[in-house]
DNA sequence: TGACACGTGGGGAATAGTGGGGAAACGGAG
DNA sequence: CTCCGTTTCCCCACTATTCCCCACGTGTCA
């Protein structure tokens, strides 16, 4: 289970540190794409196989499952941790993410989010004002 | 499984580098037909069997079937990759795509798609600016 | 206070992407 | 039938990028 919120550098080479605490579940292998709100999402290799399972399962005639697909698995990358503990994030993931130097890391349960700065700092505000009401309307 | 999305060169030979991470899959022969939304399709030969297996499937007696299946099937050609990685792209199919110069290259789970880069760039963008939309529309 | 682990930076080797040149095959004309 | 020209295909070489390993500094825990 990931949990917590991390604040790590993305060195030039495009290199993000993992957690330590995060590493033996990611050890085995990770995929890292594009999620929803302008962040990048890490799932292991069990998550991502479920979530690929679920994307190719989708009716691929239909042009917004087709479109949707395409998004998501195009902008999917498999990556490794090396023996520093750190992940390659690709280019063209950093330019759509607006992620250069530093980076917020947060657990998610079953997959690790990353943001840049300002985006999370904004995105965590408006929740904590309103995770009330949030909570409500989602009726937990 | 085929992720992740490349920028590569079509040269002036019509010859399309694969990305190194498909290779692997491709060695064994490939195949290279017109896709939906005037992008092109790669297939391994197991992909393309049973893609081909589903067209020759299809009711031949109602024109739609019969205008789908001699579209993709007519339009199929099979690649060989070469040492250097790369794929020769029939000049019909080129042509078709709109391609010349640089390309993008994505992987699509079990198939590989080929787009010229202002068609991919459009695509894009309209996906991800709706992608949250059409995620909560496909209840997924 | 010492030792260990984590985060960070840099350098070197391997590999991927690209362009060009030469040989072989094909087609057409004499 | 032969010769020439064109095209296609394959191989080689260069360059840039990526990947991997090693080393350092800092913070934390015992």
């Amino acid at each position: 289970m990931f949990i917590g919120e991390y604040q790590h550098n993305l060195d030039d080479k495009g290199r993000l540190a993992i957690p330590a605490k995060f590493r033996g579940q990611l050890s085995e292998g990770a995929v890292v794409t594009k999620g929803l709100d302008n962040c990048l999402s890490l799932f292991t290799k069990e998550g991502w196989d479920f979530e690929a399972e679920r994307l190719m399962n989708l009716p691929l005639t239909q042009a917004k499952a087709r479109a949707y697909a395409r998004f998501m698995l195009s902008s999917a990358f498999p990556v490794e941790i090396d023996k520093q503990g750190r992940v390659n994030v690709p280019q063209a993931l950093r330019s759509f993410a607006g992620i250069s130097g530093s980076t917020v890391v947060t657990g998610l349960g079953d997959h690790v989010e990353i943001w840049a700065p300002e985006a999370w700092e904004e995105y965590r505000s408006h929740i904590e004002k309103d995770s009330g009401n949030i909570a409500e309307e989602l009726g937990i």
